[in-house]
RNA sequence: GCUACCAUCGUCUAGCGGUUUAGGACAUCGCCCUCUCAAGGCGGAGAUCACGGGUUCAAAUCCCGUUGGUAGCACCA
C-alpha cells in the first residue's frame, strides 16, 4: 500500500506548536515509509479563515522544512497546498452530497439554528446528550416544499444509524468503539453551500487516497462520524493515529497563555529550526533506549508510528532551551555565523549590525559560539567588539577599584601599556605567556593581571577567553582600551 | 451532564509478567576542570510506578473498579 498522509490545518490563526507536532509526525512517518506528504488548507469556516494565516503556515512551514510532495497542480520547484473552498467551487463536495441524498443516507433540514438550540437546551434539561431531534429526517416531499416557499433554505444531515456501533483500531490508541446511539444527525452541509468539516475531510481524504489520517486526539471523537459517511459512499477508511495533547505547564491544553505557542515567535526567539523538530518529536515519541539528539536524517530513520504515547506531554521550555543550545553547538562556526545573519533578517534588525565589520563579527562569534543558547542572545555576546568601551559598573568595583585590587590593577594596566607595544607575537600563546610571565615578575596571582586586562579591554567579567578576545581585537584596539581605561579610572 | 481518552522522578520518557535495589534526558544541587562566563567530566537528591481490588509461584507490566486530569458533545475545524 502506497503512503499517503496528509497535514490539514485550517487558517485561523498562526501555526501552533501543536499543529507543527502533528505536521511534524505525519512528515516523519511519510519520509520513513518512503511515502507522499500532502499539504491541505481546510479553509472552509468563512468567517474565521484568512490569507494572512494561510501564508503563516505556509512559510512556517517552509521554514521547519516539513515540505509537502504533492499540490493541486505540478507546479516546480514549489507545490501549492490544497484548498478545499477551490475544490467546492469545482463542485467535488456537492457531487457527494447528491449521491448520499439520492441513497438516503442524507437527508434535508430545514430548521433554523435557532430551533436547533431549543432542541438541545430541551435535551440537556432532560438530563439527554444534547442532540438534534431528528425534526426533518421523514419530511414529505410537500412539507420540504411547504418550508422552501417560506423562504427557509436547507442544511444537508447525515442519517446516523440510531443502534450499533462504531469501532476502528488505532495505532496509538489501540481499539476504539463509539456507540452510533450517542452521535447525532449532524450536519454535512452548511445553508451557505459549504460543506462542514467532517464531511469536507473525509471526501478528501478519499479522493487524495490517504492511507493513514495522523491528527490530534482532539479529533478522536469526530472519527466515529467520519467513518460513518466512508461507509456510505462504499469507501474503505483510512488508517487513524490519534496524537496526544500537548499540554501547558498547568495541564490544560497548550494556549496562548503559556507564553509561545505560534512557530514564528519562537522562529524570532533565535531558536533553531532543527532544535525545535528535534524538540518536538519527543513530545509524545521516544526510542527505546530514549535517545534525546537527532541530528541530520536520524528522525527520519528511527521513527515509528507505534512507538508514539498515548498519554499527553507537557511542553517544557527549559528542555528546548537546552536542545537549542546542543544545536548550535553541533554547527560550525560559519553555519552560526550564516544562521546568525539570516535571523538578524528575519528580525528586520539590520540596523543592529550594520556598522559592525562582518569579518570581525565572524570571529567574534567564533570566540562565543559555545555559549549561544538563542541567536538572539549573540548581539549581547559581542557588541562590546565593535562599540565604544562602555563599562559594567560591578566589573569596575570588584576588579579594578576594590580596595585590595586596585594597586595592583593600576600597576598591571600600565605595565600592558608600557610593553605590549612591542608584543610582536599577538596569538593567543604568545599573549598568555606574556600575561603569565608578567605576573611572575610582579609577583601577582594570574587572577590579578588576567582580570583587570579582561575588565579593561571589554568593561565586563564575562566574556570569551582572554587571548583570544586580544588577538582578534588586535594590537591597536587593545592598547586603546586599556590606555582609556587608565585614563578614566587611574589617570585622575 | 453525557461520552471518550489518559495516569512511572518537578518535566519528557524507557519499561510489554521474573535480568528492576525502576534506566536515560531536562531542570535542580555538589565537586572537578578553569583567566571570567559557558561548555565538558564526575557525583547527589528526586518515582511507596494515582488509589483499591483481583489473576498469577511472580505485576509498574494482565483484568475490574475508584479517583483525578484532559478532550469532544456547533450550519468551528
Amino acid at each position: 500500500m502506497a503512503i499517503r498522509v496528509r497535514f490539514a490545518p485550517s487558517p485561523t490563526g498562526d501555526l501552533h506548536i501543536g499543529g507543527v507536532r502533528t505536521a511534524l509526525f505525519n512528515y516523519l512517518f511519510a519520509k520513513k515509509e518512503k511515502g507522499t506528504f500532502i499539504l491541505r488548507i481546510e479553509d472552509t469556516d468563512e468567517a474565521r479563515s484568512t490569507e494572512a494565516s494561510t501564508g503563516i503556515i505556509i512559510n512556517a512551514m517552509k521554514w521547519l522544512k516539513l515540505n509537502w510532495d504533492e499540490g493541486p497542480g505540478n507546479e516546480l520547484p514549489e507545490y501549492a497546498p490544497y484548498y478545499q473552498m477551490k475544490r467546492k467551487e469545482q463542485g467535488i463536495y456537492q457531487k457527494y452530497i447528491d449521491i448520499l441524498l439520492e441513497k438516503g443516507y442524507a437527508y434535508k433540514c430545514y430548521c433554523t439554528p435557532e430551533e436547533v438550540e431549543k432542541m438541545r437546551e430541551q435535551a440537556r434539561l432532560a438530563k439527554q446528550p444534547p442532540k438534534y431531534n431528528g425534526h426533518c429526517a421523514n419530511l414529505t416531499k410537500q412539507q420540504q416544499e411547504e418550508y422552501e416557499k417560506q423562504g427557509r433554505t436547507a442544511v444537508i444531515r447525515f442519517r446516523m444509524p440510531k443502534e450499533g456501533k462504531i469501532e476502528f483500531d488505532d495505532i496509538v490508541r489501540g481499539h476504539v468503539s463509539f456507540e452510533n446511539a450517542l452521535l447525532d444527525d449532524f450536519v454535512l452541509m452548511k445553508a451557505n453551500g459549504v460543506p462542514t468539516y467532517n464531511f469536507a475531510c473525509v471526501i478528501d481524504d478519499h479522493l487524495m487516497q490517504m492511507s493513514h489520517v495522523i491528527r490530534g486526539d482532539d479529533h478522536i471523537s469526530n472519527t466515529p462520524r467520519q467513518i460513518h459517511i466512508f461507509k456510505a459512499l462504499g469507501w474503505e477508511p483510512p488508517i487513524f493515529a490519534h496524537l496526544s495533547m500537548i499540554l501547558g505547564s498547568d495541564g490544560a491544553r497548550l494556549s496562548k497563555r503559556h507564553g509561545h505557542t505560534s512557530v514564528l515567535e519562537y522562529r524570532k526567539e533565535g531558536y533553531l529550526q532543527d532544535a525545535l523538530i528535534n524538540y518536538l518529536a519527543l513530545l509524545g515519541w521516544s526510542t527505546e533506549d530514549s535517545q534525546q539528539l537527532f541530528f541530520g536524517n536520524s528522525l527520519i530513520e528511527n521513527f515509528s508510528l507505534d512507538r508514539c504515547n498515548s498519554s499527553p506531554a507537557t511542553f517544557d521550555p527549559s528542555k528546548l532551551l537546552w536542545m537549542n543550545g546542543e544545536y548550535i553547538r553541533s554547527k560550525s562556526d560559519e553555519e552560526i555565523y550564516n544562521l546568525f545573519i539570516d535571523w538578524i533578517e528575519y528580525t528586520n534588525q539590520q540596523d543592529l549590525i550594520k556598522d559592525w565589520d562582518k569579518d570581525l563579527l565572524k570571529k567574534a562569534i567564533s570566540l562565543e559560539h559555545e555559549k549561544v543558547k538563542l541567536l538572539k542572545d549573540i548581539p549581547g555576546l559581542v557588541d562590546f567588539f565593535f562599540k565604544e568601551l562602555s563599562f559594567d559598573e560591578q566589573a569596575v568595583s570588584k576588579v579594578l577599584l576594590s580596595e585590595t585590587k586596585k594597586d595592583s590593577s593600576k600597576i598591571v594596566l600600565n605595565e600592558c601599556l608600557r610593553r605590549l607595544p612591542n608584543q610582536q607575537d599577538f596569538s593567543p600563546e604568545a599573549l598568555e605567556k606574556f600575561a603569565r610571565d608578567l605576573a611572575t615578575e610582579l609577583g601577582f596571582s594570574n587572577g590579578k593581571v588576567f582580570h583587570p586586562i579582561r575588565v579593561a579591554i571589554s568593561g565586563r567579567t564575562q566574556g570569551p577567553s582572554l587571548f583570544h578576545m586580544m588577538e582578534v581585537m588586535g594590537k591597536d584596539e587593545v592598547l586603546k582600551r586599556i590606555q582609556f581605561t587608565v585614563d578614566k579610572y587611574f589617570n585622575v
